[in-house]
DNA sequence: GCATTATAGTTAGCTTCCTAATTTTTAGTA
DNA sequence: TACTAAAAATTAGGAAGCTAACTATAATGC
């Protein structure tokens, strides 16, 4: 993810209009602040999880297996749940494990598949990180207004959809 | 960056708001939808930026070269300005040396520092990559309107201020 | 003038992400 | 039944990020 400290203002943007024509100012600035918050925001959210020993793709996989009834889940479900590769999948959970927050078990009816199950230390761990998240995530959130949330969601809506531009 | 492809959904919420009942639900929907959509905007961009044989941290060090006005910066400046520390900064200036996009020259008056220069095939690269990118972005922020475009941009700003909430 | 301290950059070792190739097992088919 | 397909997971190799430690050079201060 793109992490942009300096963005460029109004004065250089004109700059590089004088090179490329093309450029529309407002929509890069816009877009460029988007993807500098959502950064810093994550970045925030990194360090909050640093504090508990936890790594952002780590505490996602333990998220997904604490929503399961009965904390199981697999590999493959988990990694496209979380929008990585089952490579990736197979590092974050080598890691888990280590840890004790996640254990595998090999499925006997088909060898092929593993299942994940979140342990009892993973469920601790995260009753330990939960309830400051949402505290958290409620005072950041707060900053902004019920009509305001709703037109965020509105905008974040439309540029989903656009998302084909960049093929 | 989170990449969160199944986010949760209202149900999934309640069901955790059993067992942590701090969470504000909506709170959660607008943060993670924030994020997700710009991880997706920024993989967007990855997978654009890669058809043209570049990297979204690598072609960033070339556009803030781009600004200056003799194509020169040091590893210092670029790593605070892209906000990545030194040492990722000078594996960045390793890839982009090797293929010819910038160079290093060894500051005679203080031989601590390195001069970084754009070369002219560096300047070829932006050249070739930057009308096309300007021109997708225009069409993707096409999308939202003037004023909703002045919302986003509210929004971003009172979330930034909060960002020390993660401290 | 020389010892200490500060600065610029790199190196080393780790994590998290990727794609591509490989291994093992199951399913489908001729 | 045996051969081929498909599927699940892992491994291999690479990029981009981090912190901490190191090297070389410059600046400071007694």
């Amino acid at each position: 993810m793109l992490q942009l400290k300096d963005l460029p203002d109004k004065a250089i943007l004109e700059k590089f209009a004088s090179r490329y024509p093309e450029v529309d100012i407002n929509a890069v600035m816009q877009f460029l602040h988007l993807l500098g918050v959502a950064s810093e925001l994550s970045l925030g959210l990194d360090k909050f999880l640093r504090r508990h020993d936890l790594l952002q793709g780590r505490w996602w996989v333990l998220i997904l297996l604490m929503r399961e009834d009965n904390f199981m889940s697999s590999p493959s479900k988990l990694a496209e749940q979380s929008g990585v590769s089952r490579a990736t999948m197979t590092g974050l959970l080598d890691g888990l494990a280590r840890e004790g927050l996640i254990k595998r078990i090999v499925d006997e009816k088909d060898k092929r598949q593993t299942q994940i199950k979140l342990t009892k230390q993973g469920q601790q761990k995260l009753d330990d990180v939960m309830p400051d998240y949402y505290q958290r995530l409620g005072q950041l959130m707060s900053a902004i207004d019920k009509e305001e949330g709703e037109a965020l969601m509105n905008v974040l809506a439309k540029l989903k959809q656009n998302l084909t531009i960049f093929d």
